[in-house]
This record gives C-alpha cells, sequence and structure tokens, in this order.
DNA sequence: TTGTAAGCGTTATCAT
DNA sequence: ATGATAACGCTTACAA
C-alpha cells in the first residue's frame, strides 16, 4: 500500500534490518557506505516509519493521556497546555480527552487512552463519581492525580499548597486593613476548594475574628457561580470589605458583581483569588493572586508519571502576585505574567 | 505479557476469531452461548483489545490531529475544543499540538502525527513560513486548512466570513453614530487579519469616510499587541470615538489602555471586535463582537476532512453579538455567551 | 457454526 | 557486517 521499510531496503540493495539500524542509530553499526544508500533510498522513495507498527513491536507508543474535567476552564487548559510542554520536550505526544465534567465521558476517555497504549496517563478526577477507577484497576498502565486527590484510590499525585496559599492571600488583606473578609468558595466538597477555604479560615483564626463572623459562599466554579455568589453576597446585611475567592475563574464574575452594585475594587471591597491564569492579569483591576507555578506543575507531572518507581505525592507552592484587586498599585497594561502569545 | 485474546478464546473454550467477533459485533454472527461465554471470559480476565494491534491490522487509528499556532490564545483553545468535541462525538481521539508559532514544531507534529498513521489532519498554519507542506505531499493522510489559508497549497479548508464579518462590526459602530472609527488589525499579512480589516474599509467607504481619515494600526494578535496599539492610538492627535479590533483578544488590551487613560468606554471610545471567545463576555463592558459558529467550525471541519472526496472550501458566517462596549446596553453578569462549565 | 492462518510494518534474535 | 525470520496482537478470508 504505502511505501515500506522492505521497500527501501530493496532499493538500497541491503536488508529492512539494516534499514531500522540506519534510522534508529542502532543498535548495530551500519557501513558509512550502506548508510548513505540507505538514507538516499529512504529521500528518493519518501519513506517514512509507520508509528503504529513499531508501537505494537515495542510495547511503547511515546504518548500519553491526560483526562480534564473541563477544558472552557482557562485554569485546566492553562495546566493542560503546561503538560503538553513538557511532554513534548520529553519527546511524548499527548492526548487530551475533555471530561466535560460527566463521569460517563471521564470513563470513555480512559478506557480510549488504556485502548491506545498510553504509556501513562494524568487525571483531574471530575467532580462526582469516578467511574474510571474500574477501569484502572486491571491495567497496568501508571497513572497519576493532579490538581485534587480521588477519594478511593491511593495513587500518587501532584498538587499545589492550597491551604497554605488560601492563608496567604487571606493574610494579605488582612495586611491591607480589612477586617470583614468573605470567602467565596467552590463547590462543597471539592477537593481543592475546601483546602482553600481552610486556609482562609486559618488566617481569620490567627486574627481572632470571631467564626461567626465568617461568611462561606458554596459556589459553582466558573464566572457565573462567582457572579452569582458575589451579587448575593453584596446585596446582604453585611457587606464585606473583602472577598477571597477560591478561583480567578470565580473572580472574574466577583468583578463584574462588584461594578454592577456600583461598588468599587478594590475601594469598597478588595478581592483576591487563586490560580494564576492569564486572564487574570487583565481584569479591570487585575486580579491579585496565588499564581500556581503551571511550567513546574507540568514538569513535576510528566517526571513523575515517568519515574518508576512512582514516588509519593508533589506538593508545590503557590506564590502572591501583588496587582489592583487587593489594594496594591495596578501594574499598567496588565503584567508580563501570563501574557499570550501572538497568533 | 498482557491478558490476550488468545486467553480469552481459551477460556471461553473457543477460537481467538470468535471473540473478535463477540466483541466487534461482526461481520459473522456467533451463537447466545458462545457469545455469552466469551463475554464472562472478557469479564474475569479484564481483557481488553489492544488497540495499536487493532489500528496495525486496520491500517486505521480513529484518531485525527490539530495543529495550532497557539494554545495560550484563548480563540485557538475554543476552535480546538470546539473540534475535539465533535471527533469524540464521531469515534474519533483528537491529537492537538500546539506550534508555539514556531515552524519547526508545527512541522515536528504534523510529522509526528502522520507516523502515527493519523486519520486526518487539520492545521491552522502558523503565521511565517509553512515548513510542514514538505512533509505532507508525500503523505495520503487528508489534511484541510482552518481559519487561514496557506499560501502555497491549495488544499481546501473551512474558513468565516472575515470580510462579511468586519463590515457588520463597523457598519454597526456607525450606526452608533461613530465616525473616526479607527482600526486595530493584526500583523501585516496574516490572512484572517488582512480580510478583516478590507470589512473594516469598505463601512467606511461606502460611509464615504475618506481614505486618510482611516487609520489603521498593525499589531501582533494577543492582549499586549492591542493594548500597545491603542495606546500610542489613544496618545496620538487625532482621538478615534470608536475602535474595530481585529480580535477579542486584542479587545482585551484596549480596554485596559482605554480605561488606563482615563477614558470611558463606550461613552469616549466604542470598541467592537471579532471571534466571540468566552472571555468577551466578561470585560467591563462586556465586549460587543462577531462571534465565530464555534459548534459550527468544528463540524463543518470533522465533516469534510471525513468528507471522500473533499468538497471546495466552507465558508461560515459570523454573527453580531451586542453588549456593551459599542454602547448598546451592556447585559448584566454577561450572558450566557460562552459561559464556562463549572470545575 | 467454528477453527486455521495470513498478513499489517516494525524490531530483535538468530545464523551466516 | 549483513540476510533471514520470529514475534507484537489483531482482523478476516477461507477451510472444515
Amino acid at each position: 500500500m504505502t511505501v515500506r521499510r522492505m521497500d527501501v531496503a530493496r532499493l538500497a540493495g541491503t536488508s529492512p534490518a539494516v534499514v531500522s539500524y540506519v534510522l534508529n542509530g542502532g543498535p548495530r553499526p551500519v557501513s558509512a557506505q550502506t548508510r548513505a544508500r540507505v538514507l538516499a533510498a529512504v529521500e528518493q522513495l519518501g519513506y517514512r516509519p509507520n508509528g503504529i507498527a513499531r508501537s505494537l513491536r515495542m510495547s511503547r507508543t511515546m504518548t500519553l493521556g491526560l483526562v480534564i474535567p473541563d477544558n472552557a476552564n482557562p485554569f485546566f487548559a492553562e495546566l493542560a497546555r503546561a503538560i503538553e510542554e513538557e511532554s513534548f520536550a520529553q519527546g511524548y505526544t499527548l492526548l487530551i480527552g475533555n471530561a466535560a465534567e460527566n463521569d460517563e465521558r471521564q470513563t470513555a476517555y480512559v478506557r480510549t487512552f488504556l485502548a491506545r497504549q498510553v504509556d501513562g496517563l494524568f487525571i483531574v478526577p471530575a467532580h462526582g463519581p469516578a467511574g474510571f477507577l474500574g477501569e484502572l484497576d486491571r491495567a497496568r498502565t501508571p497513572w497519576i492525580c493532579l490538581d485534587r486527590q480521588v477519594p478511593g484510590a491511593a495513587a500518587p499525585g501532584v498538587l499545589v499548597d492550597n491551604r497554605g496559599g488560601a492563608y496567604t492571600a487571606t493574610r494579605h488583606l488582612l495586611d491591607h486593613g480589612r477586617r470583614r473578609i468573605a470567602c467565596i468558595g467552590g463547590p462543597e466538597d471539592v477537593m481543592p476548594a475546601t483546602d482553600r477555604v481552610s486556609g482562609w479560615r486559618d488566617a481569620l483564626d490567627e486574627e481572632g475574628i470571631s467564626r461567626r463572623a465568617m461568611s462561606v459562599t458554596h459556589s459553582s466554579f466558573g464566572r457565573r457561580g462567582g457572579y452569582g455568589a458575589a451579587r448575593e453576597l453584596l446585596a446582604g446585611p453585611q457587606r464585606p470589605d473583602a472577598i477571597f475567592v477560591a478561583s480567578d475563574e470565580q473572580a472574574v464574575g466577583v468583578l463584574r458583581a462588584i461594578a454592577e452594585a456600583r461598588l468599587r475594587c478594590p475601594d469598597d471591597v478588595a478581592v483576591a483569588s487563586f490560580d494564576g491564569i492569564p486572564g487574570a492579569a487583565y481584569t479591570t483591576p487585575a486580579l491579585t493572586t496565588m499564581a500556581q507555578p503551571f511550567a513546574a506543575l507540568g514538569r513535576a507531572a510528566v517526571a513523575h508519571l515517568l519515574a518508576q518507581p512512582a514516588g509519593p505525592t508533589d506538593v508545590l507552592p503557590v506564590a502572591l502576585v501583588k496587582r489592583g484587586s487587593c489594594g496594591c498599585p495596578d501594574p499598567p497594561g496588565g503584567d508580563l505574567t501570563g501574557e499570550g502569545a501572538p497568533a
């Protein structure tokens, strides 16, 4: 059908194996003369090795899989980007599956990725049931969790310091003199969000602020969730003078709600959030946020997955990025952080 | 090594071929009894067919490849999302390669995707040289261009009505009574941007506005490019009362520049842009934009790629979405358009 | 209705 | 240094 390795061998007047040795640089030496003839034949015929056949033979595909809950969410998109970057650097192609917050799709992706014999699997478990675990337990494929841990399984993962980061952000709001600091968290039981709520609480506890004065609102992730939660919060009896928001994406909605309520940020209500997505640098005012180390996360994730045997769960630090929403001076033109490349 | 089809056959007391017939529902019928035994054996052994071997045999991988110039750009991210969605619906897995605006990476991705025997390839050609063409000409793999056309090759593609859309947006600005409508385009020679500049010019021509009064600034795509271009424009001698911006992403930067110049949008300077990315609904004010039909683009792209023989280039319409930046009432809480799902 | 066997294109292990 | 040949795991045509 297409041009096969044997065709090249024939044209070069040698055997198929030698063609492989030339193309793969081993494992056996080839005389310079034959090598030249082979290369010429490859060029002439436009021969391209069939990676599928190679994978079958080698039982390695040089492919990794990543399943994320929702690629419309900039945080996951950025995480995927970082992992793709590092995978590419390591010679792997990355398969990305978008579960769209749907356990069936999540499981379907794990299944097809496994069927495609990926060499490893990254999973950011969607909120809710984890049917994919059933697919994984029989398989020999290594896999790790990212961003969150899945309740049942004891798979290692790569996480960030959610609690400590939230503490730092809230502490910074306190340092700006804010005292009535509300919290807009994620859905009730989603892991990174609950840890962030804990960090916020730690900071207020330390300051001796009574728990009764601590307002926590649970909202879905996403701009809309943040918008809705903030609307209620701002219309309530005890208007906060600051809000710690569990994600940048929600914070974008919060900013919008503040503007619609004819309040000013940061003057009336200061805001600090979490994630450090690129878009956080270009809101008005720009968002003060705990930036996740995306590039480092990508490197850690790939290294962790490929490591044999797998090490314990990695916890990476997050960094406070001060911009206008907390009351710090708003850097002009957004800052360089997270600037998208031209296109 | 792992559990093979033959192991299942042995346990079920039948032949390997029958196992295939059961699992693939054909091509030959299997008695209900044997079918049950096979299924039980599959379940008991946790057998999962090896997709690589299957692909090799079938010379079909049920995989499509997509190469985009820059996945940090929300427009391409959204396009990728739409294509992934439709590919998944059609039973295909999508391989996404991020060229990072680098022709070498672009070519590398085309090469590896071809080596992996993808059944088809979508390419959004990066600005600049197109080394990937060399990889493609020998290959039998079908491929199409998206968003832009590549100068050399005569590959069909799926595009949108850039010129007409830009005309509509500019016309809308004129209808708001604006007359000094500047244009912030993309890099000099990038196709969709030049067409959009043409559409803007069409509208002003029609209105009888002299070409000398038409200010066009070329900037890189991305927020930073838009920000920089707008800064200069607003500091210039003849401040425009409206700006047509070639992409939403640039428009975000433009909005920021307007705010920093202590001007108000839309009162002092109205803005309309192009693409309809989700983020455009959550700026302050929200962006009036020509929305690309992402879902339809995804469907058209997949259908086009899989169609044999390939049809002519598709051109899809774009739709004016009126929000606050042009002077129309700003819908509260952003509108539903492009709302990210929770995560 | 079921068993057998020939490939798919590669790599690696034999001999030579 | 090189030429045959046996897998890798699957699908399907053909024989029984």
